[in-house]
DNA sequence: GGTTCCGATATTTTT
DNA sequence: TATCGGAACC
């Protein structure tokens, strides 16, 4: 029976597989899949589970475990299910399906009703789309007649620039939907400063009097009042417990009276402080918001925050659900959601009118249902507003029962053993798992590593390994920090290890790239005459050329030159190539530009994926990014460096996971006065601990057959991120080689880099964002194609079909554009000729070398494959040769057949297949 | 010997 | 900004 259900799935207890099998039962039972909103939370997920349901779906009759679990769920016998398979297979292909990622699911509802907050639905999703902000903020407050508030705020916040201001207004438009409608009025301080400065003055007095010890007077004496208040006496409740005091309070006990009032006239002077920093920072903030926002509209350029908080605005002022149901063309019925616990309170805010039209209709002869999952000891997300209450605070608001999965599917007897063992203890409410793989596993943890010889030790458990036949491509390094992982990578390659780094960072962080663009930066420095040398030093470093040498050469060049010539030239001058993918996607980003400062600014705010190596190799990441995934055997890299501290300078107190209480500003000691500051970031700090945990549960259970975890001796502030576990040294189990790889002969793709100007090596497809029409044109076309039938062609279905995905997208106009051009298409007998009489696949992928393919269109026989693929212009027509250049290379070398190539041009009045040699 | 003070020393995670 | 280790102090 299908009911609402918060499932709580440990790691590896099959939480992918429950959330598909709920997916499945729903579309047996008949529901539309344009009904069903499934949402995870990466993109790889979404695609992971849409590729179960279709595998569940093909492979049914053999797989009596699905079946098992679909009949307990639909009441179905395996007779009915295995009949109604192929009706659920062609109603899940031919219907849009919401199976999709929480960002893209608002960002589909932004764009689907932008209009009405005067945003342009061609919107693009950029990083940094704010850095400039600050000067045109300033310019609004001249022209307000607010630089006075501005002012002030800085005066009140200690000692902290202008930059930080921005990231507190980030802050709050990040919560603005929680946050309470407190007003705050602006204090004299000045008042309670000179009374803190009588009373303490008075103090001085008397512990004179009391003849008391130096260390004693000296807190007294302090006369920066910041300083004072931060002195550390004052964390004791009375001057008696002071071992400096002491003396001087038995004698003349008033002095104690006299602290504890200073005690709280300071509390109360940071309070009023508080208030009034508060009060300057709301009203500051509506104008940020309306800079931030014309911004926004001048550039059509949005970054993720931006998404939700107008996703938000949206829904709750401008239109209402039945407004919604109709731009998205769907009515929910059925909600399943993943990684419940990073769900952010906003996201949820987002998601809560669809679900209480859920339950609106609960019960009654509707059926709709809510299904959600998720682990509290795997939320890693806080930092960015993930609320793991809301877990539970949604299962008790909604009355859902909660569920729980306890066997461990994913990993070997001792791992799940040890998993056990180290956090049973340490989490609250921890429940044991069982293993049900019964294979031994293999543990170890080496303990007090001196930090200099932790990448050593890494390297002798990988030779360690390979020693006991495991190959390279089975071991995963996990690190703390994108820039550990760097670290690693370089220091394995020096000894001649193939390591593949998937990192977050983008192409601009990249060290390399980075020094090379600093180079070009110092260029424009030097144009306005203000030379700054420091730019140059990472480059001189990377080189091991003197910085003269670099000026020397720079001489020659010239701020007005192109980007390209600039980087070009100095790539050439310095050797610094080095067959470098990442250099020619920097060269290829770089070709756009014209002007210098143009290329900077948009270098900045771009997020250029890092190119990936075709070889394969052992894989380092981040913990943050191995989350959802497994490897056989993970090598756990104590942090390299130390931790950053928490600089965030507001506190909230949450009254619930939707709602904020109080708003405080941190300030240094204040914890010392007030103990309901004091309260509030004792919480804030252990639910800080308690994510540091999670993290480690995550590292941790990502092993299937084998765990070594490398801790460092180090104390003090680079202290080992394992110590909160208190783990001892062992080494337990038995390491099981790596199968026999039946390897088809994985040899990388040959492509010459003869110079860089070569751009079969980079990404075929490289939007520009500000076609998006023409971007959804394209897919939409691509989509009518794959659901057409080329020898008996149904047009009023698929102009349905487009209707009902792409109608906001796209006019009627062009719909019938797309609709005229499959028309063409079907009567053209030279392509109907090349396919007839074949096997025909649509919208083929292809993993190969760690990169994904799509192919359009292959048609097959015994003796050959033909490739088809679509265009909708000519533009960039050689790139497209390339393109299919390379499906050919690929596909003759996984099917060993003869291969041909064609490009099919859809133009607006012909068709044109060009064959591709 | 225990307490308190103060300067040195670190510097993230991402859809 | 947070934390630690060692100096300074009673």
């Amino acid at each position: 029976m299908i009911k609402n259900t918060a499932l709580l799935a440990s790691a590896g207890s099959g939480k992918t597989f429950a959330l598909s099998i709920r997916y499945l039962a729903l579309l047996f039972l008949g529901e539309n899949p344009a009904n069903i909103l499934a949402a995870t939370f990466t993109k790889k997920a979404a695609n992971e589970m849409r590729e179960r349901i279709i595998t569940f779906l093909n492979h049914l009759e053999q797989r009596d475990e699905i079946i098992d679990e679909l009949s307990k769920l639909t009441n179905l016998s395996k007779e009915e299910l295995l009949e109604k398979k192929q009706k659920v297979f062609k109603k899940f292909l031919s219907h849009s399906n919401y199976i999709t990622t929480l960002d893209s699911f608002f960002y589909t509802i932004l764009q689907s009703s932008s209009y009405y907050i005067d945003i342009n639905p061609n919107f693009s999703i950029k990083e940094n789309t704010h850095l400039n902000l600050i000067e045109f903020f300033l310019k609004e407050l001249e022209k307000e007649n607010k630089l006075n508030s501005f002012v002030k705020l800085s005066i009140n916040l200690n000692k902290r620039r202008s930059k930080d201001l921005l990231s507190l207004f980030e802050d709050i438009y990040q919560l603005e939907a929680i946050l309470p409608k407190t007003n705050y009025d602006v204090k004299n301080l000045n008042i309670i400063e000179q009374k803190i400065t009588q009373i303490k003055s008075e103090c001085q007095k008397l512990l004179e009097e009391a003849k008391a010890s130096q260390s004693a007077l000296k807190n007294c004496k302090e006369s920066d009042f910041a300083k004072f208040i931060e002195k550390s006496f004052f964390a004791k409740e009375s001057l008696f417990d002071h071992n400096h005091f002491k003396k001087a309070v038995q004698k003349e006990p008033t002095i104690d009276e006299k602290f504890k009032t200073l005690k709280q006239f300071i509390k109360q002077y940071l309070k009023e402080k508080e208030e009034t920093i508060l009060h300057y920072l709301f009203d500051l903030y509506e104008i940020y918001k309306r800079v931030r926002l014309s911004q926004i509209r001048a550039k059509n350029e949005l970054d993720f925050n931006d998404v939700l908080y107008l996703s938000y605005r949206l829904l709750y002022h401008f239109i209402n659900k039945e407004l919604l149901h109709f731009k998205l063309d769907t009515r929910f019925k059925h909600i399943l959601l993943d990684e419940f616990q990073d769900t952010s309170s906003l996201q949820f805010l987002l998601l809560k009118p669809i679900l209480e039209e859920i339950f609106a209709g609960y019960g009654q002869s509707e059926f709709r249902s809510f299904f959600y999952v998720g682990d509290t000891k795997q939320s890693l997300y806080r930092f960015r507003g993930g609320q793991e209450e809301l877990f539970d605070f949604v299962a008790k608001k909604y009355k859902i029962s909660l569920e729980y999965l306890e066997n461990n599917y994913r990993s070997y007897k001792k791992i799940v053993e040890f998993t056990n063992n180290v956090f049973s203890s340490k989490i609250n409410g921890y429940k044991n798992q069982n293993p049900i793989k019964d294979k031994v596993g293999f543990v170890e943890v080496i303990k007090k590593i001196p930090n200099e010889k932790l990448l050593e030790t890494l390297l002798e458990k990988i030779t360690f390994l390979q020693e006991n036949e495991v190959v390279l491509k089975d071991i995963a390094i996990l690190t703390f920090t994108n820039k550990d992982g760097l670290s690693v990578q370089e220091f394995l390659q020096k000894k001649g290890i193939k390591a593949i780094l998937k990192t977050s960072n983008s192409l601009k962080n990249n060290p390399k790239i980075a020094s090379l663009v600093k180079v070009l930066e110092y260029l424009t420095k030097k144009a306005l005459n203000q030379e700054e040398p420091l730019l140059l030093e990472a480059f001189s470093q990377k080189t091991k050329k003197s910085k003269e040498e670099i000026l020397e050469f720079l001489s020659t060049l010239e701020a007005t030159m192109k980007p390209f010539d600039l980087l070009h030239n100095l790539i050439e001058k310095f050797g610094y190539f080095e067959n470098d993918l990442n250099i020619l996607k920097l060269l290829e980003f770089a070709k756009d530009f014209d002007n210098l400062y143009e290329f900077l600014d948009e270098f900045e705010r771009s997020n250029i994926n890092l190119a990936s190596p075709r070889e394969d190799g052992l894989i380092i990441m981040t913990i943050h990014g191995s989350k959802g995934l497994e490897f056989d055997y993970v090598l756990l890299l104590d942090r390299l460096g130390g931790s950053a501290p928490n600089s965030n300078m507001l506190l909230f107190e949450y009254e619930n996971p939707i709602k904020i209480k109080q708003i405080f500003y941190k300030s240094s000691k204040r914890e010392n006065f007030d103990s309901a500051y004091k309260r509030v970031k004792e919480e804030e700090k252990s639910a800080q601990e308690k994510d540091k945990l999670n993290l480690l549960y995550v590292a941790i259970t990502r092993a299937i057959k084998g765990l070594i975890i490398l801790e460092k001796n180090k104390e003090g502030i680079q202290k080992s991120e394992f110590e909160i576990l208190g783990l001892k040294s062992i080494k337990i189990g038995e390491i099981e080689p790596s199968k026999e790889l039946e390897q088809i002969q994985k040899e990388p793709l040959k492509v010459v880099i003869s110079s860089y100007g070569v751009q079969e090596l980079l990404e075929e497809s490289k939007e520009k964002a500000y076609d998006i029409k023409a971007v959804h044109f394209g897919i939409a076309l691509h989509f009518a194609l794959e659901m057409v039938d080329f020898f008996n062609p149904d047009f009023i279905l698929i102009q349905k079909l487009l209707e009902n995905r792409y109608h906001y997208l796209l006019s009627q106009d062009e719909i019938q554009d797309i609709i005229n051009r499959v028309r063409m298409l079907v009567k053209k007998s030279q392509f109907l000729d090349l396919i007839q009489n074949k096997k025909l696949f649509k919208e083929q992928s292809l993993v190969f070398n760690e990169r994904f393919f799509q192919i359009d269109l292959m048609a097959s026989d015994k003796e050959k494959d033909i490739i088809f693929d679509y265009k909708s212009s000519k533009e960039e027509s050689f790139k497209h040769q390339k393109q299919v250049q390379n499906y050919m290379k690929l596909v003759q070398k996984i099917n060993q057949k003869e291969v041909q190539g064609f490009l099919v041009y859809l133009l607006p009045e012909k068709i044109e297949i060009v064959e591709v040699k």
